[in-house]
DNA sequence: AACGTAGTACTGCACTCGCAGTGGTGTCAA
DNA sequence: TTGACACCACTGCGAGTGCAGTACTACGTT
């Protein structure tokens, strides 16, 4: 098993390419070894099977979902309210039309942790951290809204983003930019409108 | 290719049920054959190749999806309140419960989508016809609220259903249905409590 | 009733493809 | 020189696929 963790990184950012693009039907090693321009059996070398890659894959996605905290910190300066809500949610889209091989790659994982436990788990661990750091990030930062709101935030989110990855054209005549608009006014609390 | 639309219907069942359980990965004409307990081959003489098997099997998956029209008609007896709009997202949620391979299936024939155009027009289409008739339906039916709300609870019941197939512990201490509840009081414009 | 024909279903086979895995050789640095 | 990594060649194997041939059934004709 070889160590050299650049070029690890870099077989894990080619399978992730290779499974927004092929799906998990494309993902093998050689498809990886191709993809990432490194000779055949490279990946064989650094990863004991294809479950193995999955989760290193899995994680390494992960990594890649995270905002740039930079970027944030500078959206951050704003002063919480209901509009700098609806920006960040609009950077998320915007985030995630920039990367969609992350995105539909996480998807594929997903639907893989069905079938394997262990993933599953992981998979699980990973959002549930993502989602309470969420959470008391949101409450912490003084944007509006309770916890729900922040879960409805998600949810609805994670709708959009699947629509917009695997059948763009049928938000597209509804205007997402103002779905949101609508999801953030709507999901405080209180003063609905 | 052969016609006997008992049998195809058969096939295309056994195709959603090797989908789900299997994913994109294990779907082959052969797999489809063991599953519906057909000779080999016989998948193979119902369908020119592994494409066209998919846009039925995804037509076939609109049908499965669609909610019985009695027990649908059973429930609109009641006067549309903003509780009958909860029961029925709430028996949304429990129909997924119980087909998961029909929705699992659906959402590996979303991300098959992404690598087949024609594929996604189709889905694109039948997703719109669903969504239209939706909206349409909600405001005739005298349900509250406006377009807006259905394209939100779309969204984040899309979401929940997505997090509740793949990774069913992340919502699960937050409890689907109180989460379902806050959607529907937050989601209809104006009187927001 | 016997026969022929067409449509349908089944079965086995052969071909190809590509994957996984192994072992061996080359190369560089300590 | 030794160890770790990179690269490459080879083998065995399993799977997917399409084709060709066979069996069955229904129906119509004479």
């Amino acid at each position: 098993m070889r160590q050299n963790p650049a070029r690890r990184t870099a077989l894990l950012d080619a399978a992730i390419e290779v499974l927004a693009r092929d799906g998990s039907r494309g993902l093998t090693l050689r498809a990886v070894d191709k993809e990432a321009g490194v000779p055949t059996g490279t990946t064989t070398n650094y990863f004991t099977n294809r479950g193995d890659l999955l989760r290193q894959v899995m994680t390494r996605t992960g990594e890649r979902l995270a905002p740039d905290p930079e970027a944030l910190a500078e959206t951050m300066k704003a002063k919480p309210s209901r509009e700098l809500t609806a920006i960040l949610l609009r950077q998320l889209l915007e985030r995630m039309r920039a990367d969609k091989p992350s995105h539909l790659a996480m998807l594929e994982l997903r639907l893989e942790a069905t079938r394997r436990p262990e993933l599953q788990e992981d998979l699980t661990r990973i959002f549930a951290t993502m989602l309470d750091a969420n959470i008391k990030w949101h409450l912490d930062s003084g944007l509006p809204g309770d916890r729900d709101t922040v879960l409805l935030l998600y949810v609805a989110m994670l709708g959009v983003i699947v629509d917009d990855l695997t059948v763009p054209g049928l938000l597209e005549p509804y205007d997402t930019g103002k779905l949101i608009d609508a999801l953030v006014t709507r999901s405080l609390p209180g003063g609905g409108r």
